[in-house]
DNA sequence: AAGCCGGGGTG
DNA sequence: CACCCAGGCTT
C-alpha cells in the first residue's frame, strides 16, 4: 500500500495539535480571519496575547466595523506590519457584517491575498482550497527536494495532495508539521511523520534554497520629546503612506502653534532594526507649550498612549524620554 | 519579479 | 549577526 501524505500527516495531527485560542470548535470566520492576519510573517507566540486582547475589544466583526481606525491601531502597537491592521478595519467595513464564504470573494477584501483567503476559505468554511506559506512551503520543498525557488512548485504539489473534503485539517496539519517539526534549523526529522516518504530528510538544510538578502539601509532621524507642565508630550500622526504609516510618533521638529520654553537637550540615540532597514533616532527634549495647529498633532496625557497606535520605536523614544507608555 | 512594510526570538 | 516567521500590496 502506497500510503500518500495526508494519510500519514491527519493522524499524526490529531494527537500534536496544539491548543490555540482561534482554534476553538465551532470556527467562527471572524476569529480565524483575525488570527490569520495577526499571523502573517508573526509567531504564533506573539500573537497570542495580541490576539486576546484584540477579540476582547472586538469580539465580533460588526464591533470592529463600528470602531474608530486609532482604537484598532492601539491593539496592533507593538505587533508591526501596521497595513494588516488598517486593511483589517476597511475589510471588516466593506463586508457588510459578514464574511463572504468563498476564497474568490474573499480574495476581493483588503488584505486577502492568496494564503489568507484559501486559510479563512478552508478553516472556516470547509472549501477545498489549498493553501501555501512559509511553513507549508519549507515542508514540501523538504519532502519533494524542490530545488531553487520552491514558492510556485509548492502551490502545485500542495493542490495536488489535497485530500477531498478535509481541506482544513490538512492544511493546518501542514503548517503544524512545519511549525513543530519541520523547523527552519534543527528539524526534528526522527519524529516526523511523513519520514518515510520525505526526500530531504538527509540534506534538511538543503531545502529550500536560500534567498541572498539585499544590505539594510540606514535611516538616520531627528526626534523631539516635547513635554508640558502637567506630564503631557506632544505626540504627531505619521502620514499613511510612510514607515509606521497612520501610527502616533514624536514629532520631528516644533509643529506649528507650539512654544519652546528654555533650553533643548540631547537625550542621546535610540536605535530600533527592522527586516529592511536600520532606524537610528537622534533624540532631544525640551519643555514647551501651546496649542497645534493640526488635528494630526496632540498632547497627550500621561495613560493617554495606551488608546493610540504607536510603534515599538516610538514607544522606545518615549520611554527613553521618561514618558510612562 | 522585486521592493517595501515591523518586530522579535533563536542559533 | 543572520535568519525567518500561518504574507500582501505596489510598481
Amino acid at each position: 500500500m502506497n500510503s500518500t501524505l495526508a494519510d500519514r500527516l491527519l493522524p499524526w495531527f490529531a494527537t500534536a495539535r496544539r491548543d490555540l485560542p482561534w482554534r476553538k470548535e465551532p470556527r467562527d470566520p471572524y476569529r480565524v480571519w483575525v488570527s490569520e492576519v495577526m499571523l502573517q510573517q508573526t509567531r504564533v507566540e506573539v500573537v497570542v496575547p495580541y490576539y486576546r486582547r484584540f477579540l476582547r475589544r472586538f469580539p465580533t466583526l460588526r464591533a470592529l466595523a463600528a470602531a474608530p481606525l486609532d482604537d484598532v491601531l492601539a491593539l496592533w502597537s507593538g505587533l508591526g506590519y501596521y497595513a494588516r491592521a488598517r486593511n483589517l478595519h476597511r475589510a471588516a467595513r466593506a463586508c457588510g457584517g459578514a464574511l463572504p464564504s468563498t476564497s474568490a470573494e474573499l480574495r476581493a477584501l483588503p488584505g486577502f491575498g492568496p494564503y489568507t483567503a484559501a486559510a479563512v476559505a478552508s478553516l472556516a468554511f470547509g472549501e477545498d482550497v489549498a493553501l501555501v506559506d512559509g511553513n507549508v512551503t519549507r515542508v514540501l520543498a523538504r519532502a519533494f527536494a524542490i530545488p531553487g525557488d520552491a514558492k510556485a512548485m509548492a502551490w502545485k504539489i500542495a493542490r495536488d495532495l489535497l485530500p477531498a473534503g478535509r481541506a482544513g485539517q490538512f492544511n493546518e496539519a501542514l503548517m503544524e508539521l512545519g511549525a513543530m517539526i519541520c523547523t527552519p534549523r534543527a528539524p526534528d526529522c526522527p519524529h516526523c511523520p511523513i519520514r518515510p516518504i520525505c526526500r530531504g530528510k538527509d540534506d534538511p538544510a538543503s531545502f529550500p534554497a536560500a534567498r541572498k538578502r539585499p544590505v539594510r539601509p540606514l535611516l538616520e532621524w531627528r526626534a523631539l520629546a516635547l513635554t508640558r507642565g502637567d506630564g503631557a508630550v506632544l505626540l504627531a500622526r505619521r502620514p499613511a503612506e510612510a514607515l509606521f504609516g497612520g501610527l502616533w510618533d514624536l514629532p520631528v521638529e516644533r509643529p506649528e502653534g507650539i512654544r519652546i520654553l528654555g533650553r533643548v537637550s540631547s537625550l542621546g540615540v535610540v536605535e530600533q532594526t527592522l527586516t529592511h532597514r536600520e532606524v537610528r533616532v537622534t533624540l532631544q527634549t525640551a519643555r514647551a507649550s501651546g496649542t497645534p495647529k493640526s488635528p494630526d498633532v496632540r498632547w497627550v496625557v500621561p495613560g493617554g498612549i495606551v488608546a493610540l497606535g504607536v510603534s515599538s520605536l516610538a514607544r522606545k523614544s518615549l520611554r527613553r524620554a521618561g514618558v510612562s507608555t
